[in-house]
DNA sequence: AACGACCTTGCAACCGGTTGCAAAATTTCC
DNA sequence: GGAAATTTTGCAACCGGTTGCAAGGTCGTT
């Protein structure tokens, strides 16, 4: 149905090797002959078909877009940046949603056959395995989104999850609150636990003040709202609470307005993502703003160079985060 | 790099066409040869490439899924619901983002390159001339969530705008409202127009009851919020809206509050989509619901029976909505 | 044992392009 | 004007598969 190569040059009266140069740049062609081709091309509406010379020229432009954050409204922006910045670079996002039933050594090999040059993997609780398997098949990676673990032997782009933790303790610690909380996601999501981490080691070079934490089910509203019901109902809850991710913040948020409680008067919380929701009136959460667009411009540029030249070193690139200040903590001490 | 079909036959002893046969299936190949083949392709780790196989039959497996609805939350769930409904069928998702600065005859133009061999696209505002482009490249298409323009020339998937816009004004006047308000999206998207239609329409026939309308200059929650700050700032706002989709709902319902209304008492709003945030109890949206679930999986259904017969004749699957009760409506007229 | 029906296999051409190589055409230079 | 250098062009092989066709095997039947 679609016209091919062959008949653009025969009409052209030309070889096919003729039209072929013509639409790959770099490539030897006169003038007249580009005319030519150009021409018969036009009248045809041929464009070439980029598996076929995928074949040869051993390059897709294929980027297998990986996740497990459907849940999420934050990666709406995320999915937002990453195939509006892949297409400018004239690459195809081929998206695999890893929430269904296949497991990754079978998105692995899905990725494999439609020869992807690359993969972005988005997601911060992504299977230690998956490395490998990219790795086994050659296929470049970056991990956006994703866990540092310290050192860099894969691309990595995010923000240093220990020390977002550290930076929200010492936020918290420098408002004047006595007794401190932590809630995090699920106690065994590595973004989760590495928050703690950095949340913890701060909150010890306090010890005259009060810490405890409590974890909910998922990265969820939902998850948060319950495991905050939970704390709020069986009484002495904290001041103040460090929500490892915005949605359960607005779920603990909730929460507490549930039990009558006044943000940030008689309880506080402090999120961390600045999702579009932290910033809508009617919510308005306090929160710790994570990079996105340069995160996820990141990423797209370590693939980049990472199609350039295909052994250069893994590369960790973290990026700062900032405190967006909004309506759900106490103002400074102002002792 | 990747092991070809080539290497597996050497190995394995056979020609080339075996190997191809024994990863077709409906191809006759002796239980013997299968097993030999196997066993080779399984020591070498071949896994057959699609493209290369796409060339000669013609199929690729790739779905475009093509969207601009990359701002409004309530279509994470959506492609959610399509990457992985596709995925189940055993069909690629190609994203493509509209939003970006290539025009649609771009989008069209690479989508036939990469010999996608269909083609979803996910929005209510798109441009018509897009299904004609396809069309003319004779590539299968449905539209999801899209307009229901009376006639099925185009495959199609969602609800009937103006039927739901009737049913928000149905439901609004049967709560005993005398003053009734619309705040549409943007004046020219089809979505709201229709909208807008079956709600007037409504209302026409309501000759003693008040009607006031206003608009907001994109969907989004900040638009909504805006339009809403303008009419009430404007004085002589009505008892209700009937705001035209979910995300400007929530951006009028802080507005409301904003301006110290109180919802349900003072002024009521109801939404329509259902989307997650309108169930979050700080924001407890009273909506109506579209059947995001079976709209994703009436759409791919579609997709894959044009799939199997290309001529078949265009439909156009129309799903109605249901009322979801929250808290921003009043209680029905007891009088 | 001979024959025909049917299943399995390999050959070779093809899908839609790309590319190394050498011949042909053009340009440069004396 | 002619030889040398350079550019442009076409041929043919190849990328990794699929498939129509005919040859080779297997099997049942008489």
């Amino acid at each position: 149905m679609a016209v091919t190569l062959k008949e653009v040059a025969e009409r052209a009266g030309v070889s096919r090797s003729a039209v072929s140069r013509t639409f790959t740049d770099g490539a030897s062609v006169s003038y007249k002959m580009r005319r030519k081709v150009e021409k018969a091309a036009e009248e045809l509406g041929y464009s070439p078909n980029a598996l076929a010379s995928s074949l040869t020229t051993g390059r897709t432009k294929l980027i297998g877009l990986v996740s497990n954050n459907f849940k999420n409204p934050f990666f709406l922006r995320v999915f937002d940046l990453f195939t509006s910045g892949l297409q400018e670079q004239g690459l195809r996002p081929l998206l695999v949603n890893l929430t269904g039933d296949q497991g990754p050594e079978e998105s692995v090999r899905m990725l494999r056959q439609y020869s992807v040059d690359g993969v972005i993997v988005v997601s911060s609780t992504v299977p230690a395995s998956f490395a490998a398997s990219f790795e086994k098949a050659n296929i470049p990676v970056v991990f956006a989104f994703a866990r540092y673990k310290g050192s860099a032997d894969a691309n990595l782009v995010g923000i240093d999850n220990e020390a977002a933790g550290a930076f929200a303790a010492r936020t918290l610690i420098g408002r004047g609150y006595k007794h401190i909380g932590f809630l995090g996601g699920p106690e065994d999501a590595v973004s989760t636990s590495d928050r703690f981490q950095g949340f913890a080691a701060e909150m010890a070079a306090h010890p005259d003040l009060k810490f405890s934490h409590a974890y909910s089910s998922e990265y969820s509203f939902a998850a948060g709202r319950v495991a905050m019901l939970d704390v709020l109902d069986r009484g002495g809850h904290a001041e103040v609470y460090f929500g490892a991710d915005d949605v359960i913040s607005i779920g603990a948020l909730s929460a507490m307005e549930s039990r009558g409680l006044k943000v940030p008067e008689d309880v506080g919380i402090l999120g961390l993502n600045d999702m579009e929701m932290a910033g809508w009136e009617n919510i308005n959460l306090t929160t710790i703003r994570q990079p996105i667009r340069q995160i996820t411009s990141a990423a797209i540029d370590l693939m980049v160079s990472q199609l350039e030249s295909p052994d250069r070193y893994p590369e960790a690139r973290l990026f700062p985060c900032t405190l967006v200040e909004r309506g759900t903590l106490r103002n400074l001490a102002e002792d």
